[in-house]
DNA sequence: CTTGACTCTGGACCATGGTCCAGGGTGCAT
DNA sequence: ATGCACCCTGGACCATGGTCCAGAGTCAAG
């Protein structure tokens, strides 16, 4: 049942041994059980709760988040996992249209920057030194 | 010329005193002008730049690639200037592509979570528990 | 029963981007 | 000329998310 030492169940998520040290620290990965010796033993749930962790930081979950997330699933509570879920969503629309912006005018001073000749025709350095690069 | 003090500086540009000054331990942003007292005082052009600082920082540059945006604008090197911005251009780009794919996973998540019910019904709690969440 | 790989703990250290503090010195208005 | 707000420096401290280390103990194969 308890199958992984550490350093196997860091390598099965692919994580390093020190992170998930690092998680059980934090107050989100307990091992399953703890030999006499002290040596931690993992079973493929807590496989499984790493591997999320891991997801939900993709997701751009910070590490507290995530544990309020693995609390409130452990309460099965659908509507809190759903309103975080859009909280991040919000966030992450947010963060696009920004970069969407940025893009934009960078890619409009990429365009017309002759690319050589005097730093007062680069539309580049003129942006970077007036105040209307709107960003 | 010289018209701020830090501390007006600081307000002007909406930034804490202490935030300026670890600017100028970071290489960005040095005073215009020194007083015998040591007192820093600022210019426009400094006020300027320190906008510039912020507005870059909220495109999620970090304070070391605005630290090479700026020196090389100093420069007045075109090429490298225009370089430069292609290669944020490439950088933004990606990070919108990889924020769409995360927001992609979250909005089909929220959109198929009944909201209420067991949490065996909910999607999100499934694909944070399944492997299948792909980010 | 030895050897080599693994694990334990506690604590230090890293980068990032600040924020705060003590113990002074300064600038300016009244 | 005095009071008070402001500024100086150097260094400590914060959160985040790890990463590494020493010195000791353990596990398992041969």
């Amino acid at each position: 049942m308890n199958n992984y030492a550490i350093g196997q169940l860091a390598h099965a998520a692919g994580v390093g041994i020190d992170t998930v040290r690092y998680y059980e620290r934090s107050g989100l990965l307990e091992p399953a059980q703890r030999l006499a010796s002290g040596y931690r033993r993992y079973g493929e749930t807590e496989l499984r709760r790493l591997l999320f962790i891991r997801r939900a930081q993709r997701l751009g979950f910070s590490l507290a988040e995530i544990g309020e997330l693995l609390a409130i699933s452990g309460r099965r509570d659908v509507r809190a996992v759903r309103k975080a879920a859009q909280a991040r969503l919000r966030d992450v629309e947010s963060r696009i249209v920004e970069l969407q912006r940025v893009r934009d005018a960078l890619s409009g001073l990429v365009a017309a920057c002759p690319g050589g000749g005097h730093a007062e025709d680069c539309p580049i350095l003129r942006a970077l030194n007036e105040v209307e690069v709107s960003v």
